[in-house]
DNA sequence: TGTATTATTGAGTATACACTCAGTAATAGA
DNA sequence: TCTATTACTGAGTGTATACTCAATAATACA
């Protein structure tokens, strides 16, 4: 080998792309912007990320791992259901309020055109440790027996969404709204 | 007036909007190929609407509409909340599963740099009926005395949607999931 | 029926932008 | 230090497409 890629220069790039992306959309932001601001020549974007779509699947799976690592640090693997819940739950919704850019950029990503098929699986690959904590408190009968998994997965989400909705016009509140919404999913969700 | 313009037309125009959209995306669904599958020439387009974000803006304000109006036709007014709330529920699941194309366009313009303020605006006016029930239910002290109203709203949308997921690859589950949906969210919701 | 007005058409235009490539610079390994 | 390999650059290219406009057709109204 000689010459090797420089990991900073493809942060800079997924960097100024996600700010671009969350500013103007995915497909407003071209990628002689990008490159600009990311410091580096148009050409060498293409030498990172084959095509803008390379780089928009590349981007999406860089923030769902982002967003894993928030979720699941520190995961209290002994602890009951209810509290692994409730640390996914706090760790999310922070992770919404703290990265606002990369929260609106994956909203755009997950109705993108662009997303392959091949990286909508990636990007639920690091949640497999939540997916088997899930089946197992299905089995140990925690949530009302009328609920299939996927309809708890997604109401969490959807949930802890609509949460950061509400908390980023009135940060002071946050905990508030953390503990509140929280209630109300585990209330729905259990008997 | 001299010649005026045909509301076919216009409704043309939209419905190969949606259906391009859908398929296609937002911005790789280009003007030529709407006009052609909508019957008239590109430059009729123009004169119906100014710009593609003027399209884009129409056709927002009417998918909403159409939302609402299935939500809301035989609104049960003297009911209690429970039932208007059911009713709303039921409305929207079952449109968003006859509807996929407008849902997949709705969730596309929704994220989208394209919308106006004026016209989320005008997205959210048809559901006023809906908000004042809202209000009149906290009132009443239906849910939950820790819980915005906001909260409350978007979670029923957050959890409809969930719900909607879920049943769109399951269909003879609809029933099922509809219901075990709405007890969900009316339990996370209330006390 | 005549006329003013506006819709309709589609070929044409201007622009934006994803991607290329020939020249140059950096680095790993010999 | 030399060399093979690959990164880096940015001006240039091809293409896609939003929008225009001159010519024509339809309609409301007098």
């Amino acid at each position: 080998m000689a010459r090797p890629k420089s990991e900073d220069k493809r942060n800079a790039i997924l960097d100024a792309a996600t700010r671009l992306f969350a500013e103007r959309g995915l497909t407003a932001a071209p990628t002689s912007e990008i490159s600009k601001q990311a410091g580096v020549a148009e050409g060498t974007l293409f030498t990172y990320f084959k095509t803008k779509d390379d780089l928009i699947n590349a981007l999406y799976r860089e923030i769902k791992l982002e967003l894993a690592d928030a979720m699941m640090s520190d995961f209290p693997r002994k602890k009951n259901v209810r509290t692994k819940l409730r640390h996914v739950w706090d760790r999310y919704v922070n992770w919404g309020i703290a990265n606002p850019r990369q929260r609106k950029v994956l909203a755009q990503l997950q109705v993108s055109e662009a997303l392959t098929k091949e990286s909508r699986d990636a990007g639920g690959a690091p949640f497999v440790e939540f997916q088997v904590m899930m089946r197992d408190a299905i089995e140990q009968r925690v949530f009302r027996n009328d609920l299939p998994v996927e309809l708890i997965s997604k109401s969490l989400a959807a949930l802890v969404e609509a949460t950061i909705d509400l908390t980023v016009p009135h940060p002071s509140k946050a905990n508030k709204y953390r503990d509140s919404g929280f209630q109300m999913f585990w209330a729905g969700v259990t008997k």
